[in-house]
DNA sequence: CGATTTAGCTGAAACGATTCAGTGCGGTCG
DNA sequence: CGACCGCACTGAATCGTTTCAGCTAAATCG
């Protein structure tokens, strides 16, 4: 199929074609926009001089001017942009917001994050897109204020009502203290967190009580609470009985070092808590070259239920969250938000512990 | 932060700006894209009232428009929009695309596939990107034919040449050269192929020599091709020793059933090559489940090397990819010709045969 | 000191479409 | 037969920017 080669210069627009076919701009543009508003013969005659002009059908930019809307929504998170991708966690988030948006024909704008100085600035203002899906884990993190400012319909994820914005969130306390309980039940008394940042200015490191008590992060905060609420409940000390790292990043390759922090501690924890199964695989990985037996000489629970999980050696315990749902209502709050429809103004996931090989009673016990 | 309420009606514009402060609107243009325009004295009050108004900078449509760039690029493929998220091989290679891309801080937008009656139209036409990367299977796929209507810079992916635009492709012939070759190494003669489908519209089953003969899809016929030589190599004939089956879908599932169809024929093949791993690994879930041995009773072959290959037990024999590096080059080449830049006008990349444990010499051989 | 440059700002024309209030005009209704 | 209606189409305003050719006044030069 040839597709026209006549005007080398400027492509055309509707204009040519009216100028062409001596009618007015506005009858090529109904002949695109609303068919009923002209006789069938004339939009023929329209398409086939376009086809001819190589004319595509109106400018995207032009139209989403007039009309006030751009047919994509804009997905903002801290990650680097190929982060959407290699994590398997935001992939199946992703994934469901992608099922839920795909049947509105709209496109999904994944806005990167530049290593320049004001980041968000430049790629959050020039997003062309009709709404925003937003995960980030601190209400003052510059990226959410950037995407406030554009005053459109927006989504939060895994954070709380700010600005009476519609959410979207786990029970990230109740998983916790599932996970926390599961090896408290088996004997352990010697914890150790791998936690995610707690605060954006964050160092990797274990984390004392002051820099635990200083976290802003919403999601860690509440996984803290949450394994704490298993302590308190058999009646144990918080800062007596868990270390917390932190980790910067959120790849196993951050949880090999965790591990290797958390394990050289006297007396060494019995059980290590991941808040993420990526971490929790790399305390696998840590483990299994440092020799020590999973789950005979420690005990490792991850977040997330990854499809990883179920297939690591020994297969990792962990707290299932819906993360596919999750995206799913995303999409679907924000897009009940686009076409005006009522929608609930937070909905909140249930966890689970799924248990697999790699916890056991602690020795001797 | 309070983000302002003053004017609940409209959303703040430039001109706003430029009255309340009596002076241009260029000049407030200006104070956004050409510091150097202005006197900072100036540019400072402009941002204040900008924070005032609660304006978050240019509209990015109209900007857009009057620019005539995006920010953007898009996306273009077959399945469905989900897919990008599923698929491994996919991620991979958007991961690749994703980490090329955001150094320029460039979006990444991802054009959807409604299911209406020319979906290719609505969604392609109206995505306000800079420049299209296509991956799709035939040169005459109505969904390629709508991207080059747009007359955007474009990449072609797993195709070779078209309209001369730029394309990154692999050892597609090699790779499945290597596959079969290494089967036929170990003594296998009779053969199954699951194939992608051969023609836009095919329907699943055994494909027969007319229809492996009408085969459009350049990647299958590459590889088909690749398999064929490796059988011609040792002096065996392609109809008589391979049976290829159909899959319609890029899943386990899908392999499954493939698996099912193959293995009933008589005499029954006893190494099945994939055209994908996700095929392979629904060959190995067939194969636990009816009690087949593999490899000692039938060996299976893969394409991809995606990560789950190497988890999968046993653990799957294929063909390695490079995605994330085709995903780069694709971003490279796209951004070269946004930029204006020269690059290569085609590049392709390797295969390699990564043996591990799911093929075996052929019992009694 | 007059001529020339420069900084800082202005006015208005695009950019490519959509939309809304008409305008003729052939046909229908009572 | 006149009033009325709906069809098919037109004109012009508008969406919010950017850009370019000035323009003015102050600064610089010889």
């Amino acid at each position: 199929m040839k597709v026209n080669t006549d005007p080398p210069k400027r492509r055309a627009t509707l204009k040519d074609i009216a100028t062409e076919l001596g009618v007015a701009t506005a009858t090529v543009s109904n002949a695109y926009n609303r068919p009923d508003q002209l006789s069938p013969a004339l939009r023929e005659r329209i398409f086939e001089v376009a086809a001819r002009l190589g004319y595509a059908g109106p400018d995207p930019m032009a139209r989403g001017l007039r009309r006030g809307q751009s047919g994509a929504i804009g997905i903002v998170h801290r990650e680097r942009l190929s982060y959407a991708f290699s994590d398997p966690a935001a992939s199946l988030f992703l994934q469901g917001i992608a099922r839920e948006v795909e049947a509105g024909g709209q496109g999904l704008l994944l806005v990167s994050r530049p290593p320049g100085q004001e980041p968000e600035l430049a790629a959050i203002n020039s997003a062309a897109v009709d709404g925003f899906v937003v995960h980030c884990l601190t209400a003052d993190d510059p990226l959410l204020q950037a995407v406030l400012r554009r005053q459109l319909p927006t989504v939060l994820v895994d954070q709380p009502g700010f600005d009476d914005l519609p959410y979207v969130m786990i029970d990230d306390s109740g998983g916790a203290r599932a996970a926390a309980q599961h090896v408290l039940d088996l004997g352990h008394r010697r914890l150790g967190v791998l936690a995610f940042r707690l605060t954006p200015d964050a160092t990797a490191g274990i984390a004392d009580r002051q820099r635990q008590e200083a976290t802003t992060n919403v999601v860690a905060l509440a996984r803290l609470r949450g394994y704490d609420a298993a302590l308190r409940a058999v009646g144990l000390d918080w800062h007596e009985h868990v270390t917390v790292y932190e980790c910067l990043e959120h790849t196993p390759a951050a949880g090999r070092l965790a591990a290797a922090a958390l394990l050289a501690a006297h007396p060494r924890p019995t059980a290590l808590l991941a808040m993420s199964d990526q971490l929790a695989l790399g305390v696998l990985e840590y483990a299994a070259q440092a020799g020590l037996a999973v789950p005979a000489q420690l005990s490792v629970v991850g977040f997330d239920d990854t499809p990883a999980a179920a297939l690591a050696s020994p297969a990792l315990t962990t707290v299932y969250q819906p993360h596919v749902d999750k995206g799913r209502w995303a999409g679907r709050l924000l897009l009940a938000r686009l076409r005006g429809e009522p929608s609930p103004g937070a909905v909140s996931l249930p966890t689970r512990l799924v248990v697999r090989e790699s916890t056991a009673a602690v020795p001797g016990v």
